[in-house]
Order: C-alpha cells, then structure tokens, then sequence
DNA sequence: CAATGGCACTGTAGGGGGTAGAGTGCCAGA
DNA sequence: TCTGGCACTCTACCCCCTACAGTGCCATTG
C-alpha cells in the first residue's frame, strides 16, 4: 500500500470519527490536509474501495471506512498524543490511588472509564485457579446472630450472618473461631468443605449447626467467581447512532447478560497482554455491528485476574480511547499486586 | 358522578392499558360490555371529557385517560383479582424467604419486582435517626493489611482493609479489637469520632495510625446511608411507549441520578403506609410525563426504613402492580423484623 | 326523556411525485 | 500523473393528496 493510500485512508477516517458521516472527496480536498484535487482523491479512495477498507453506502454519498479500514487505522496508523496519555494517567491514578479495599477499586475503574470515554466501562473479575481461605472469624452480633468473616487470599472479603448456636458464650466463640482458623488457614474451598465436615462428625465443638451452615455456604457454587462491574451506560444512550433504539436495546441486553460479553472475549485472550480492540463484527456478537469494544487484562496478587474496558460505538476516538484503557488496567494491575 | 359513567370510564381505561392506543365509542360498543350505542357512549365520554378524566389527542382520534382519569381508576374502580394476589405472594415469598443477609435479600426484591412487572424495580434503604456500632472487630489478613468490620445495630454489616500497624502481634491486635468493641460498642458515629479521638490523644495502644484510620471511615460522608438497588432498566427499553429514545433518556437518568427520584417521592409519604401511586404529571419529575412510579413503604429492625416499588410506564396494569409492590413490602419489613 | 341512526366535519397516517444537493465515475486534456 | 468537466445516480425532504377513523350535533324513535 502506497503512502500517499495511507495518508488518504487516514484522513477519511479521522473525519468520519469526527462527524460521524460519510466523507466525501470535496470535504477532505478543501481541508487542505494532502494538497490534492478531488478527483485525485476520488481515484486512491476507489483503490481504497476495492482493497474493502472504505465502503460508500450508496452513489451518492461519501465513504465511511469498514472494521477492516478502521482496523487498519488502529493498528498502523494511529498516534497517540503523549501529552494526552500522560494526563489520562493523571487523571485515572488521582481517581485509584486510594480505594480502600478491591470492591472500590474496581468499582472507581469502571466510573473513571466510563467518564474518561464517556462510554460504558467494565471491569471483570475472575479467580484463577483455586481460591484459599486465608482467615475465617466469627463474630457475636446480637444473642440469636453470628457473623462470620471470610478472607480469601485474594484480598476478598465475604460476610454472611448465620444462626446463633444455643446458649453459646462470646468467650466459646471465640475460641471456636480460633480453632476454625487453624483448621482452615490455606485451605482450599474443596479442601476446606471436606474438614468441616470432618469436624462436623467428631462433634468436638458443640457447634454442629454452625459448622453446617458454614459447610452451606461453602457448597454454594460461588456466583461471585467471576463478577462485573458496569457502569455508564447511560452515556451510550446520548450517542447519536444509538438513535434507533435497537441498537440500544441490543448493547443493554449484552451488558445484562453480564459474563457472555466478557467471557467470550477474555478467552479470546488468555495469554496475550496489552489492549485488545474488537472493532464492529469482528467480536461476532448478534446485532451488534456498530459496536466496538477495547479490553486490556489486568492481573494481581493471589490469581486474581481480570479483564477491563469499555463499549462503545464503533465511530469511537480509538486514539484517546486504547490509552486510557491501557493505562486503567496498568493502574489496577499495581494496585492489586501491592495488596 | 353516575354509575354508567363510571362504567364507561373504566372500560375506557381497561381497553387503553391493554392497547395503548386511544380507544373510540365504536370499539367499545362491539366489545357488547355495556349494550349501548356508539352515539350513546359517545356523549357519555364527551362528559368525561369535560371533567377532565378523558382527553382526545385530536379531533378524529378515540379518547385516552388523563392522569385524573387514571388516578379515578386506580382509587376507585379497580378491583384486585385474589387469585392473582395469591400466586404473586407465592412468587414472592419463594424468591425471598431464604436470603442470607439484607444486601441479599434487597437485591432479590427488586429483581423479583422487575421480572414480575417487566419494568424497573427499586428498593432504597435509609437508615433512620443515627446509627449505632454495636460491634468492632479486626482481623489480621496479611502482615501488613488488617480488615476491620463494623456492625451496625440494623444489622448492616461494612467492611475496610486498614494498613497494619508496624510489628503489632495479632495477640496484641485481638487486644486491641476488645478494647475498642469497648469504647464504642452502642456508640452512636458522632459520639464513635469523639471518643476515637480522645483515645488517640492518649495514644494507650501504641496504634494511633490505625485508630486515624478508623476516624477517618467514620468522617467519611456515609454515603450508603441511602442507597439504591435498581434492575431491570433492560426491560424498560422494550416497552413500545419507549420507542422514542428521549423518554428512556430521562427515564435512565432519573434512575442513574439514584437519590433524587426515591428521596422526592419519599419525603412525601413520611408517615402514610401502603401503596403510593405517582401517576404520569403528578410526581413533578420533568420529562417524565408518560411514567408512573408505584411505591411503598418498608420497616425493619433497627431503624432501618425504607421504600421499594417499580417505575414503569404511565400505562401499566394497575391492578396487578399494586399488589405486587404491595406483598413485596410486606415480605421485605417481615424479614428485616425477624432479622 | 333517554337512546339511536344519520351526516357533515376534521385531523392523521401514509403513499406518490417532484426537486435540490451531494458525490461519484469516467474521460479528455494539461 | 494529475486535474477540470460532465453526465449520472441516489437520498433527503417537502408538499400534496387520499383513505380512514372518530367525533359532534341533530332529528327521530320508543
């Protein structure tokens, strides 16, 4: 492909991510960008055609560039504005830099996406591997209530308030729960379910029902696994080419079904680092191309990993965009390490 | 107001929920409810008219329900099918009576509101008049993370991973928990700070950074002193009323700009109980003209207060809504009471 | 006197035709 | 190799027209 291909393929697609319609060859030769005629123009956009990087919608109208066009302008044509970088990290670790616990953080990852590229932000999360059980307390709540306390070794915390055993005391409480920790410490969930029941049948602790709840809820298959975090959508609803409402129905319906979107694609790239782009049909989601979507996966300490980033238009700023959600995932990437 | 009238205006009413579209005297003359001419009802809606309750759209069209209209329905003419009723509390108990904790337990009922109604569900909390902590516990997790949980006396349960003081023990660290469960145990948060501060300024327990900490959870502004679970704004979007993008603009905002819309509305029924129904205009919330919101108000143990309900198009089956909004309030107050 | 059938009137939805504008492809000429 | 010119094509939009639905009013009827 020719520079002088190259330069005009660039051209028409920065156009079009300004205006959002078709370019035609007029428009680009007034702006004065490539000092050529229009009709110059219009022969390497014909090229353009064929090589199926632009498309015109019809006669008579301008070219807009197709997935394989914005794909190609993605991959080699785009710059990013260094300055523009840097003050996206600015403005991503002012909003991180303090989240008090995992929850937060991701939950400030999504909202800072999502007004950073005014689209919806995402952010997964998955435990890889097998989860271990890194300190179980019990604590009195009231004389009919127990909450217990767990900390996996992930940095999560989950609560759940059981039933109180019979005329049980603080102080044997206590003790249960210290007896629970050196049993459970570094345990595996699999691990752990086969102690306690174990336990459950030497009945040393006169808390069988409590050991039975405890084993319940470790039985649960674990939901939150694999959790995601969205948030902004209504942003997308102010985009213009969600005016049909199809388009819009659609999107909510991909984000609701949480996992499916995700999932598909965090397969796609298990191994592979950086930021990912799925521009239009290329991510092969029904009815859903004229959406592109920009993932990058983070990782932190205790297996846990994830993928986070944003949905939008396929007309979306790709230059902007790539950068903050690199820079996002880089940051919640440190953040967790340090945990 | 004659009882023919009020017969005709409910069939007026019945025959627009059920289509959506005006309804004009020759439909409901061959729908044989009421064996009367075209012409005869006729005159009878052009008195409705004139009171407000009907409206026609323009000259050549059928006539639909003002709000007026509605609301006359709704307080008067409707009738709640108990078998209806019956199955729906069936529903509704079967979703709710096993969640384990009251974040669980919210979150269900306002899914199961949303997947009953197909519209949006909403449940806010509130804690009423001042908190008090009645318990405090930390827990080491790592040597340099601690998890503090607090519990609060309705039962709402908030954790926070805090830095770990320098070389402390977790003998040391249990201490220092039972010495604080203590000083705050029934502490309201105003009379907590006081005394967290008065007890740093003594500075016994050699963790001045970690009673800071702790200070500074308190100051924090208690943002989920009101908070909001919605689901089901996906189903929104397929009712036909929603066609125009603009309407489910507004509608999503509301629902984004969390507080605003339930805090307006609940201030209005402070002290009332049972169903409330906003219809179309009367809620004052601009843009939102053509929707309803139904509420209703729930209690628990502990202060805890709060209001659940559904916000939907203007045309929605009344007479199946209020009942659901209805015995899911019920089964919410009866849960968080037993709690 | 209430109910009805008839009739003229009115506003909307939707289809057809006509026009302005934008952009193209191609070709001849510099 | 680039450019200006020209014929061509397609859309968006405006306007008009008709079919239709439903009304209000009035004279008539039981």
């Amino acid at each position: 492909m020719k520079e002088r291909h190259e330069h005009i393929l660039g051209e028409v697609v920065r156009a079009y991510l300004d205006t959002g319609s078709p370019v035609g060859s007029k428009l680009l030769a007034e702006q004065g960008e490539l000092g050529l005629s229009p009709a110059s123009i219009r022969n390497v956009m014909n090229d353009l055609e064929k090589l199926g990087l632009l498309y015109s919608p019809h006669t008579s109208a301008g070219r807009v560039p197709t997935d394989t066009g914005l794909r190609y302008f993605v991959d080699t044509l785009m710059v990013v504005d260094p300055d523009m970088r840097q003050t996206m990290e600015h403005a991503i670790s002012d909003h991180l830099h303090d989240a008090s616990d995992r929850q937060a953080l991701l939950q400030r990852a999504t909202s800072e996406l999502a007004s950073l590229t005014h689209f919806a932000g995402l952010v997964s999360v998955r435990e890889q591997g097998v989860r271990r059980i890194q300190r179980l307390e019990l604590i009195p709540v009231s004389s009919e209530k127990v909450l217990a306390v767990i900390v996996t070794d992930s940095g999560e915390v989950q609560n759940r308030l059981l039933a109180r055993p019979n005329r049980i005391q603080d102080a044997e409480l206590h003790q249960v729960s210290v007896r629970l920790n050196e049993l459970l410490r570094d345990c595996e969930l699999a691990e752990a379910r086969r102690r306690l029941r174990m336990e459950m049948e030497s009945d040393r602790l006169r808390v069988r029902q409590l050991l039975q709840d405890l084993k319940r809820w470790a039985d649960a298959p674990t939901q939150n696994q694999s959790e995601l975090f969205v948030s902004g959508q209504r942003q997308l609803l102010e985009m213009p080419e969600f005016g049909v409402i199809d388009t819009v129905r659609s999107l909510m319906s991909a984000i609701e079904e949480k996992g499916r979107l995700l999932d598909l694609v965090a397969q796609v790239e298990q191994e592979k680092s950086g930021v990912k782009v799925f521009i239009g049909s290329e991510h092969a989601l029904v009815h859903m191309e004229q959406v592109s979507v920009v993932l990058s996966r983070y990782e932190g300490a205790g297996n846990v990993v994830g993928t986070l980033g944003v949905i939008g238009p396929r007309r979306m700023h790709y230059d902007r965009v790539l950068p903050i959600v690199d820079c996002t995932a880089k940051w919640v990437s440190r953040m967790l390490g340090a945990n």
